[in-house]
DNA sequence: TGCAATTTTCAAACCGGTTTAGGTTGATCA
DNA sequence: TGATCAACCTAAACCGGTTTGAAAATTGCA
């Protein structure tokens, strides 16, 4: 390993001037510079990042914090998130450094990263409205971003979906297709966009006068298994109390619903409507269920490179209102949509 | 952020003493080491990190690299594999630095982590014999340890399930209930685990005098679509052409068999008996298939306290002959076995 | 040619810990 | 009482970069 010293000791320099050569200052003569260049080219110099990192008191590190609950394993989502996240920042030289905790750990790990001093920025998913972990790191005065929002009045910097135009689409699709008994198929109560997803679709039916009863609406993880349960419940009811049509949160939970509605002897489309939201997981392509799905579209792996920016921004003191955005989603129709069935245009009943 | 030396002013010690007191040194008297630590109590100091680093030479962070191929998005073993690392590591205070990107770009991000310092120890998945990983590590110095053999003589720290049992047993057992016609559904050509698994099935078959014709063998990503078109196309043959047996590398490849089965009108058991090796991922329990899959069982989340051990021990320059382990498997028979049907005893024809 | 203005370079301090090589104590022993 | 030794503590060097303040070299202009 070559040190700057032994580098500027081989060119006659001074490490002041070398560093200033490597690191493209202006007061550096040119020719000066190309020496360097081609000395440190020559010696495969490479400097120590640990010395630069106490010296400049940047860490070159973005932390990030997954949770994985006991028994479930990692959500694909955070998956998805993690992999294009990587090849986001790899191309500015910031390294990542993961950890994975369940729910009731995550705190600890923050603490961790920001007392060690080990990375100069955080990326949060999945915020809450008053999120602690958001709570802490402005308390420490660290950089961070955030993927989602708490509310809708974060002064944090943010990258997000439309959720509320998401499912207010939604919803209004299905009310336009004569559908009155739409259950909503949500995930944990808590999250921000959980929260975005539930009020676009109390407000669209209530502007239509209705009003969802409390079963069925659910919060849940976003899982195939659990969805499926809740669906099952729901289809096993009645025919003039079961739901006509479906809104779940993810593909995975719209998978569940799918298979509840197979087993009910109901076919999507024609005896039982679907619809989702889709953040285009890699091994999960609606466009392939049977029928295809009917989906608000917004791949996740677009977060990355823009958080990647944000972080970045971050860093360097950009203000974080200017770093605050939301992307429209695109409403694709496709056959697991259709009018409501003859049986079932009444609303619920109290 | 306090640092050491305001914490040696407010003593009225030397930084000297404050760090040894603090790191457990045994010169320091106890009752100012009683005191040292109730300063560093009461004040919040936490050391720097980077600081310790350049001053110890350690990073006290290991790097990994994960492959992710473009569509595809991570391999769940992979991702099961990298939760449990982080847990498993996170209980000695050490960081986990992850990198993820294309199968050709892998040994950029090994140099990276290496040139610049960043980790004091990587660990490796998934070698080939003459992995270029483990040879750029070796050349550099560079600690770290392998989930897997590249080949069955490695001098490298390693952890490994001894797959050629598991998958002689297998086959042995496929034999013993009269089937001839084995086919293996197997990883990637080139990874050591695929080598180890499939020598394993020709040796076992050879000793019953059973040659595999090519085409009954394939050699791919291990997902569920790939293995569904691979049986898919053996199972189009006429009867006497077809597998009576397939043996899979992992439970998704044996999801793929098993669509391609129901396609084909086969019953999984009495028509098709299905074996694979499997890593318990969480959400692909082979207990729960229909019918139950029987497998070759070695979770992969037991490698993680194991590879977290041995890479910390080989930072502390544990010589790796030491540091190898290879796991026995259990075979799990469960229903989707079965003795061979009577249109399918003969071997393959030439 | 002379002197100020501008470039270019350098010595030294700094980041915040660890570690080496010595110093002080006070107790022990002859 | 003075020498010896352990126990405890400290000053200063060190890790390998960056950055400040000033000096040296060059250039511009009268």
């Amino acid at each position: 390993m070559t040190t700057l010293r032994e580098l500027a000791r081989h060119l006659g320099l001074s490490p002041a001037t070398v560093s200033r050569a490597l690191n493209g200052f202006p007061e550096v003569g040119e020719s000066t510079r190309a020496r360097v260049l081609a000395a440190s080219e020559k010696f495969n110099y490479s400097p120590n990042q640990t010395a630069k990192r106490l010296a400049t008191g940047k860490s070159g590190m973005v932390g990030i914090v997954f949770r994985s609950s006991p028994g479930h394993g990692m959500d694909p989502h955070f998956v998805d998130f993690l992999a294009s996240l990587s090849e986001a920042l790899a191309d500015s030289e910031i390294d990542l450094v993961v950890h994975i905790s369940s729910p009731v750990d995550q705190l600890r790990h923050y603490r961790r990263f920001i007392n060690d001093g080990i990375v100069d920025g955080m990326i949060v998913s999945a915020p809450e409205p008053d999120d602690a972990r958001v709570a802490l790191m402005e308390s420490r005065n660290v950089a961070f971003v955030v993927h989602g929002r708490g509310s809708n009045v974060e002064s944090y910097a943010y990258y997000d979906i439309d959720n509320d135009g998401a499912f207010a689409s939604s919803t209004t699709l299905l009310l336009q297709l004569g559908h009155r008994r739409v259950a909503l198929v949500n995930g944990p109560e808590k999250l921000g966009f959980s929260r975005q997803r539930r009020a676009a679709f109390e407000r669209v039916m209530g502007q239509h006068g209705l009003v969802i009863p409390r079963r069925f609406q659910s919060h849940d993880e976003m899982t195939e298994q659990t969805a499926y349960d809740r669906a099952a419940h729901l289809l096993s009811a009645v025919p003039e109390q079961r739901p006509t049509a479906f809104v779940c949160s993810s593909t995975l939970q719209a998978l569940g619903v799918m298979r509840a509605a197979a087993e009910a002897g109901l076919a999507v489309g024609p005896d039982l409507s679907i619809i989702s939201h889709d953040d285009v997981l890699p091994h999960l392509r609606s466009e392939n269920f049977a029928p295809g799905l009917t989906v608000t579209r917004a791949p996740i792996r677009n977060a990355a490179p823009v958080l990647a920016r944000m972080i970045m921004a971050r860093m360097d003191k950009v203000p974080p209102e200017r770093l605050q955005r939301i992307d429209k989603v695109d409403l694709i129709v496709r056959a697991s949509t259709a009018a409501v069935p003859k049986w079932g245009e009444d609303p619920w009943q109290q």
